[in-house]
DNA sequence: TGTCAGTTTGGCAGTCTCTGCCATATTGAC
DNA sequence: GTCAATATGGCAGAGACTGCCAAACTGACA
């Protein structure tokens, strides 16, 4: 409530956006839905749609609600105790999804498309990239070198964070969430005890 | 030499049209460039150049040089020891783009336009997916649970093998390629010890 | 050498994505 | 109620990409 009206009519008018495409996408499949055609299901003009979204693929990656922003990751980070810290972060955002998620559960809805569409997939990891950045530049900031913090930033953004949510989106969410994060660390941890 | 006739005239003509490209790309930037006039210059129709590579972008992922297939990162695979699995795979393409590297070292001009342009980035990550699966797969069939299978896969392709990759080009090529590996692999292990 | 099937290439028309530009409408403050 | 800031819509156009068909080319075989 703390957002400004203006703020707060275009989000709205974006989840709207969002949830109409859904609708369309669900119906007559991603690449055979046009953004013209989105646009007047929902009520708006093609180049309004393109500044909100900047692209068809932004539909996936411009809602505020799908994506953690890096702020909140600063707030659970331990450099000292990494994957502890993605535990707590995962662990959060479960209990946002739950049963009792409003809009944040709809935020689900496409990542089918993530999975299934190249051209939303190659979108999305571009989004990664940026949180990944984002980390990597936490962990240099802590002291780690470059090479350290890169690697590391991406391995468990890419492979501990969205690898979990991808596989407990494959299973069809019924598992909770951060067991998925508790075995991918356990995994990572194994693979390199031997090396 | 094994490679019939066609086929070598069309990897050749591949060859020819990357670096006409990349020419252009560097005298003009990226996204200055047409796809049209990349064909004009290298003396192909603009269909031909689709055909080929499918994308503006396919021009960085297409050429097998630049690209390890996963074939080769099956045979250098221990999946008691994956650590020291990409320790040798890394080598041996830091041994094939020494310095009597031929067309291989001519792959690395375009990574320059992988790290700047948000497009290309991002077909280069889709690429890259398609690695990880295959490695996911591998490991799966080696008894792996799906999670950390897909886990793992992602955290040493995108993390260990491209973050070094990419961290190695930043600093300019000059140190040794398998000291980065060396360097990411003991990141990631000192990250999972507290966990 | 000449023929012929299979493959590759080029040209064309058209769709879709995305952007710059300007006019119009809406908003919120005073 | 007026005004400046901001959001929206419409338009024109560039560029990416595809389907389609005709022309050119390749390599084998008689």
């Amino acid at each position: 409530m703390a957002m400004p009206l203006r703020a707060r009519n275009r989000q709205s008018a974006v989840h709207h956006i969002i949830d109409t495409a859904m609708d369309l996408f669900d119906e007559h499949g991603y690449q055979q839905v046009t953004v013209d055609q989105i646009a007047a299901a929902a009520g708006v003009s093609p180049r309004t749609f393109y500044r909100y979204f900047g692209s068809k693929e932004g539909l996936f990656t411009t809602d505020p609600y799908a994506s953690t922003d890096l702020a909140e990751v600063g707030r659970y980070l331990d450099v000292h105790d990494i994957p502890g810290s993605f535990q707590r972060l995962v662990t959060l955002i479960a209990e946002r999804s739950g049963p009792d998620a409003g809009r944040t559960g709809q935020a689900w809805r496409g990542m089918r498309y993530v999975l299934e569409e190249p051209p939303v997939r190659a979108a999305v990891y571009a989004a990664l990239e940026e949180g990944s950045r984002g980390l990597a530049d936490l962990l240099r900031a802590e002291g780690m070198t470059a090479t350290a913090a890169r690697v590391t930033a991406r391995a468990y953004w890419f492979g501990v964070y969205f690898g979990s949510l991808e596989q407990w989106h494959l299973d069809g969410r019924v598992r909770p969430l951060p067991d998925y994060v508790t075995e991918a660390l356990a995994a990572l941890r194994a693979s390199g005890a031997t090396g």
